[in-house]
DNA sequence: TGTTAAATGCGAATTCTTCTCGTTTGTACA
DNA sequence: TGTACAAACGAGAAGAATTCGCATTTAACA
């Protein structure tokens, strides 16, 4: 069931939320954005619209079940929260995304906030580079 | 004189040109947003246009004249690239940016791509986090 | 099952950025 | 120095991503 951790949140179990939590635990290898979400939301039978996929994201993400991210590009994907940080490699070409967490650069981070006398609260460290995929358009080179 | 720098990059000596690059180069303390740099022009005599801004901060971006960075809350910044990278510290209070460099964290980043198979282009590393300053909105806590 | 506040869907509105197009302006060269 | 022409400009329209406003629906709980 879907429905604990939305009702840990304190928000009321609705048919919009149940799916959108459902569709982010089907895709934990993607990164969707709002717009993704919604699209693979429609053939879906009953309709959920854009702005409740949006307002519904938001609140999962304050609620600490979805990551936001802003890779290049102008629009924030999400993630389902499982957990652990991880950072990203986003390829320029095909825009294929990898994780890792490494814990010297953690370990760094703190030093450097500390040092400079702020809390730290949060980072975002993305890598972007050129993939080795066979099927990335930019391969060559 | 401006003009050089501007030349260099093959493109046409402009008022609009000279005068955004002149104020970039007053301004090496801050992070301008794009309505930012036209607000700054308004008094400034000739009035320059907001597409005309944008413009010319892409064309200055693609030149290496200048660095843009896209920091939460949706609208790109940018700085006077001054040649050596930096990453950046941002007070979610105030919004405060300060710059560091930090060889440890740059050289891990190098591994961590090669190891992956990816080729490293560039990368974006924001540490947000609450300041110490007098002036903070936040500074309790 | 009825009441009620919360949530939804829709379209309008915002915000940031880019595009279109008629006009202006550097630049190369006569 | 004057002319020709591509490049650049300003203004406003258009676009893309996101949020808002509001009438209607729905989950929660008595
Ligand atoms: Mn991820
Ligand atoms: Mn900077
Ligand atoms: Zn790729
Ligand atoms: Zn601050």
């Amino acid at each position: 069931m879907d429905d604990l951790e939305i009702r840990k949140a304190g928000l009321k179990v609705t048919l919009p939320r149940i799916k959108i939590l459902e569709l982010l635990r089907e895709h934990t290898d993607r990164h969707l954005s709002a717009e993704d979400v919604y699209k693979l939301l429609i053939g879906c039978e009953s309709d959920v619209g854009l702005a409740t996929v949006y307002r519904v994201l938001t609140q999962f993400e304050s609620a600490g079940l979805v990551k936001r991210h802003n890779f290049e590009g102008g629009q924030s994907v999400f993630e389902l929260d499982r957990g652990g940080h991880h950072d990203h490699i986003v390829c320029l070409d095909c825009g294929h995304v990898e994780e890792f967490i490494d814990e010297v650069i953690e370990k760094r981070q703190r030093t450097i906030v500390k040092e400079k006398g702020f809390a730290l609260e949060k980072h975002a460290l993305i890598l972007y580079a050129h993939c080795s995929r066979g099927n990335c358009p930019n391969r060559n080179r």
